[in-house]
DNA sequence: TCTGGGGTCCTAGGACCC
DNA sequence: TCTGGGGTCCTAGGACCC
């Protein structure tokens, strides 16, 4: 607990949705859903205007889509969102030599130590030049919170959402906590708030003055007693650059649950295999494999083995895993599937006796240098999947399959992103980030070979970015906070421009959800795509209106 | 209307050792 | 042979976070 604000806290707003808007000016002051698009899918982020329907993180898909029947629903692309959290941790660099990502849109940051601020004012006005250049790099915004301590730099951010800043001066934490609510706190969930209710407790101040023998003997001692301080507004949880990862691991939740013994065996070897690639991508080897297996009753188990040394033979994994399965009931069906490793060990000669001694294979692939490890940071590991490696393709082995919101390109119109697809077609949009417009909408057959997959591109036009951000040092203002001033044509360029004066909420114009429905049904709509938009576009997003003109998807918000 | 995927930390009981 | 205490490791589960 210092006595000047010079902990940062950054949290980038709505990140996904945000990034996603910022690559797609067709969907810019929309209501757009990031999320899982399966029959069990969930939703990862919501952007500010689907929030207004209701719509949060963490929410079954189904349920969004009925509370916002024209929001965009979206496939995440988790490595734009790494080039871009890779942008903002780079602007933190510059700021401290102490950050500490906590995921791949948020960080602390220490501005003491990096000589960047030793007063509120000082604090202040780095906490504003951030957002500036973070704004001219990435064309995102991100809310900074400014205070003594971790928690309240936290509290401070959520508190600056969307697209803020909020400074809590030293000396006044307490009176700010007190009536705020326990939930407010870090690590007081759904179970601890309930427990807290149930004992009288609803308030900051209540915990306070409940005191820390009551807290521990209630939530037990490492919980009570660090919510004893948090209450009273002592946090001096250093600001840790690196924390090394305790372990691995990847999971599926099928569509339908899965029944066949055989199917489920072969899926938790499946599951072995990707974990042992990402274990190897991260340059470790491990001692622990966990199975995990959830049931048809969402009831959770998981069965763990620890080896004689640590391995990162694909082979022992799988093994292990498959012996870990034996000791599980799975009647009555199984929704989801999960193959860890924990117990992590940097890999060394060492593990090559420890393999030999467990499993009777000694590896065949040698120690090869895990070279590319991508995440690093350990909050950013939680994306790091699909690396480069020729990942089998899950699920649906069928014909190519086209994510919405996937980038593509058409040879002959250019690069693209996907709206829907289903029944052998898919209907692409076919605009870039710094398209002064929403653009063109088109379909194909499933298998047209002018279309491929694409890398996702930068959201600022990489000579944009450099000239609005007065190169490097020299990071007072710039006279433009405006990434595209000088390039783009005015209105719709950024992000929170709100492109067409959107706003006003109208959902009603909004029209792409409606096909991006994976399977679609409305067949017959899709060839109108040509044509219709053809004539219409025109900035108005009535473009995509017209898509499905039956009024269909658009029936009353 | 059901509930993703990647993590972290804590607790509690039993085994085992000194 | 019996008793007890403390430390560490392992396993299982749960809460929480983004």
């Amino acid at each position: 607990m210092r006595s000047a604000p010079t902990i940062l806290h950054l949290d980038m707003d709505a990140f996904f949705a945000a990034a996603e808007q910022a690559a797609k000016p067709s969907l810019r002051g929309k209501p757009v859903i990031v999320g899982g698009l399966g029959p069990r899918g969930v939703v990862a982020t919501a952007s500010y205007e689907a929030r207004r329907f209701g719509v949060h993180s963490a929410m079954p898909m189904a349920q969004a889509r009925r509370l916002c029947p024209n929001g965009a629903c979206l496939v995440p692309r988790f490595s734009l969102y790494r080039s871009v959290s890779e942008q903002v941790m780079t602007l933190l660099g510059e700021l401290s030599p102490l950050v500490e990502p906590l995921s791949l849109d948020e960080a602390f940051v220490d501005l003491e130590a990096g000589g960047a601020a030793d007063d509120s004012r000082t604090a202040r006005a780095a906490g504003e030049r951030l957002r500036r250049d973070i704004l001219a790099v990435t064309g995102l915004t991100g809310s900074v919170g400014l205070a003594g301590s971790k928690m309240l730099a936290k509290i401070a951010s959520e508190q600056a959402k969307p697209d803020g800043l909020v400074l809590i001066e030293p000396g006044t934490e307490r009176e700010l906590l007190g009536p705020m609510s326990v939930r407010t706190l870090p690590g007081v969930g759904p179970a601890t708030g309930e427990h807290l209710r149930r004992a009288g407790m609803t308030t900051v101040a209540d915990l306070a003055a409940a005191g820390e023998d009551e807290l521990v003997r209630l939530l037990g001692k490492a919980h009570g007693t660090a919510l004893f301080r948090m209450a009273m507004g002592y946090d001096d949880r250093p600001v840790v650059a690196e924390r090394d990862a305790k372990s691995v691991s990847v999971e599926d939740t099928f569509d339908v649950d899965l029944h066949d013994r055989l199917r489920i065996r072969l899926e938790v070897e499946r599951l072995a295999d990707r974990c042992v690639r990402r274990l190897r991508a991260s340059g470790h080897s491990g001692r622990t494999i966990v199975l995990k297996v959830r049931r048809f009753d969402f009831s959770t188990l998981t069965r763990s083995e620890t080896l004689r040394g640590p391995t990162d033979d694909p082979a022992v994994v799988r093994e292990a895993a498959g012996r870990l399965l034996e000791s599980v009931d799975t009647t009555g069906g199984v929704r989801l599937l999960g193959v860890g490793v924990s117990g992590l060990a940097d890999y060394t000669q060492e593990d090559l006796f420890a393999q030999a001694a467990v499993g009777e294979q000694t590896s065949s692939e040698g120690p090869q240098a895990a070279q590319d490890d991508a995440g690093a940071s350990p909050g950013a590991g939680a994306a790091a999947e699909e690396q480069a490696e020729p990942q089998e393709p899950p699920q649906q082995p069928a014909e190519r399959h086209w994510s919405a919101g996937h980038d593509v390109h058409h040879v002959r119109y250019g690069a693209g992103w996907v709206q829907g697809s289903g029944v052998g077609r898919v209907t692409v949009r076919f605009e870039e980030p710094w398209s002064p417009a929403p653009g063109r909408v088109r379909t194909f057959p499933v298998d047209d070979p002018e279309l491929t997959s694409a890398e996702p591109l930068p959201l600022i036009r990489p000579e944009a970015a450099q000239s609005s951000r007065p190169a490097s040092r020299p990071k007072s203002r710039s006279g433009t906070d405006r990434p595209d001033a000088a390039s783009e044509p005015p209105a719709e360029a950024s992000p929170e421009a709100g492109g067409d004066a959107g706003e006003a909420g109208d959902p009603g114009v909004s029209g792409e959800a409606d096909e991006e429905v994976d399977e679609v049904d409305e067949v017959d709509e899709v060839d109108e795509v040509d044509e219709v938009d053809e004539a219409g576009e025109e900035g108005e997003l009535g473009g995509d209106g017209a898509v499905f003109p039956g009024g269909e998807g658009r029936s009353r918000p």
